[in-house]
Formats: C-alpha cells, structure tokens, sequence
DNA sequence: ATTATCTATAGATCTATAGATAATGC
DNA sequence: ATTATCTATAGATCTATAGATAATGC
C-alpha cells in the first residue's frame, strides 16, 4: 500500500476506537511505520484524513443508490431493501467501523461540508425509492420526510449496536436491517 | 445550581457539542463560572464529569420501563410503544442533545462499565417487553434478540437524526419512532 | 533536482497540584 | 477548623516547521 494509503487506514483504525481529537499525529504516523513529522510530507494533518475516510465512506454508497434509481423495471421496495443492505454491509463490513466515522462530534464542523452534501443526496436517494413504493406513493410529503428519517436513522443506529458488539456476523445483520426498513416504510 | 450542578450542565453542553476529548477542564470550568484550578474541589476531573452524566441518562428509563414492566394488565404492545416514546423524549428532549453522550467514542472505556450495565439491564427490559407482544411470543429466541437489537438500534439511531436536525419538534418525533419500532416488532 | 525521511524543537496547550487567601460556621 | 477560591506553575503533552541527510530520477 501507498504511504498515504497506509495513514488513511492507521487513521480509520484510530479515529474509530480511540475517537478523532484524542488522536495525536504521532500514533497515526508510527502505525503506518514512519516518524510523526514524515506525515505532513503525504498529508496537511489530522483534519485532511478524516475528511477523506468521510467521503470514502459515503460515496460507495451513493453510487450505488444512483445506479438502483435508474433501475425502474425492478419494484421499488426491492430496490429500498437491497439499498439498506448495501449501505449497512460497507459501514459495517470493513476491517474497521467505518461507519463509526459518523458518530465523532467533530464531523458536525464546516470543514466537513462535503462530506455532509454527499450524505443529503444519499438520503435524498434513500427519500426517492421509499417514495415509489406502494406504501409511499399513499402518504403525504411531511409523512414521507419522516419515515426517511426514520429509516435513515435505523441505518444510522446499527453503526451503534455493530460498534457494541463486532463480532456479529454482518451479512444477516445487514439483510434483517433491510426487513426492518421495510417494515417502517409500511411496505 | 449547586456548583457539582453547574459543572454537570457545563459538560453536558460542551461533551455533546465538542466532544470530550476535545473539551478541556478549563472550558468546563469557566462555564460554570469559576476557574480551571477550583473544578477539582467539586469533582476529581473530566471522567467523573462523564460517567455521572450517562449514568443519569440511562437510570430514569430503566426506571420507567421497570415500572412498565409490572404493568401486566396493560397489553405489551402498548407498554413497548410508551417505552420507546419516553425513551426517545428523554435522549433528545433535554436542553442539550444527551443522548449524544451514547455516541463519544470514549463510553466504552472500562471506567464506563457501571452505564453499560444500566445499560444491558435498559435493553432486556425492551426484550422482555418485546417478547411479551403477540408476535414477540410466536418468535424463535434468536429472532427475538435480532428484533430487539434493531429497536435499540432505531432508538439510537434517532439521537443520530436528532443531531444533524435538532430543531425538530421532539415530543410528535418520539410518537413517530414508537409506531416505527412496533412495526420493527412486527406488531 | 526532487522526493522521502529523519532528528530536533519552538510554541502552544492542558491537567492536576501546591500554596495563599478569604469566607463561613462552630 | 473547614470550605471555597484564587494564582501560579511543574510536568507532560502535541502540532507543525526547520533544517539535515540520504535516495532517486533525469
């Protein structure tokens, strides 16, 4: 692996166990093998590995959404399912809790705006699919919005429950994470 | 505010937004208007300041669903409901976003495990509520306890949502996510 | 010439204690 | 006597840069 493909991963190790700010550029950089000051030779800092760990997180993810939108043969809430099933298999199937990522308080800060935009369009595409189900096609836009939430959210606590309990096996979590978002829909 | 109070809701606002690692003693202290050195007189440092804020998280909804859990002539499916929906009102209802304290990366430190263990008892009040529904009582064990991961993983979740979006009326919120989890159930 | 590394360190914190002072309560 | 507070600071970090050295590629 690249020197700076290694520090992204020390950090994506790290910055989920330890946390984000209780990291030091030190423990990066001696678990990729090189000396603390030789990072900034491959990146500006702390800020730069966590921005792109984001987006490497979500922009799978989204590719993926995009591909299903376009796929209007297959009904709607095959497509929700196999979407809730991707999104938890790569947040919770990595080496680390890549989905942990998105627990940290320090995402919330501007310098991660990219990161944010591209999860709204992935919600956005999670809002798309539900509302072309049966179930959604019925239901009022306020009604809609909230069982995207909802389902966004479930998405979001498995991160939690895989964080307390790694050792489950991810593929049948995953797969009775989508059951479920499909039972919230209504579907 | 007795002074100890004062420096609870001072965490409390500055763990939630910043982190706890990244807030300092001094930051902590000077919110609730003394000085860095005079903290140590009223607690023993930052991780008293944590363990004491989840604890007090977690302990009124064990209460609560202790209560609900000798209510047996109310049918179950409503105690679950009410459970979730008090739940939820009580993790993102206060005056900072406590339920965010779940997601410091920090809470699993060792030095937390009397919150885990209020913890564990919270989730086999949801089990034991869950398994009492009429749909609860036709499941195999092991789906019961899949079922009882993605409801606590929903109501989890919520803080996430209730995060990114927290000026959202939370009392109409906590409802929404109470029918979700009963769909989750399957009741 | 450029790239990759290292050692050393300036400058900026941060925590927890020491020690002084004032206020309170017997 | 005890409690509450403060200032000052020792000791321990941590980040990012400076400057040196070695290795690589034209």
């Amino acid at each position: 692996m690249s020197p700076r493909g290694e520090l992204l991963a020390a950090a994506a190790e790290l910055f989920t166990t330890r946390g984000y700010a209780a990291t030091t550029t030190r423990a990066v950089a001696e678990r990729a093998g090189m000396r603390q000051a030789s990072m900034y030779h491959y990146v500006s800092g702390k800020e730069e590995l966590l921005a792109e760990l984001l987006e490497s997180t979500v922009t799978p993810s989204l590719g993926y959404a995009r591909d299903l939108l376009t796929r209007d043969a297959e009904p709607a809430e095959e497509r929700l399912w196999e979407l809730c099933r991707a999104d938890v298999e790569l947040l919770c199937g990595g080496p680390h809790n890549l989905g942990g990522l998105y627990l940290l308080p320090e995402v919330r800060a501007e310098r991660f705006a990219g990161f944010h935009a591209v999860r709204a369009e992935l919600k956005d595409a999670y809002g798309q699919l539900i509302a072309a189900t049966a179930v959604g096609a019925a239901l009022a836009k306020s009604e809609l919005e909230l069982r995207t939430d909802l389902v966004f959210g479930l998405i979001e606590g498995v991160i939690l429950v895989h964080r307390s309990d790694p050792d489950r096996q991810v593929s049948t979590f995953a797969e009775a994470t989508a059951d479920a978002a499909l039972r919230i829909v209504g579907a």
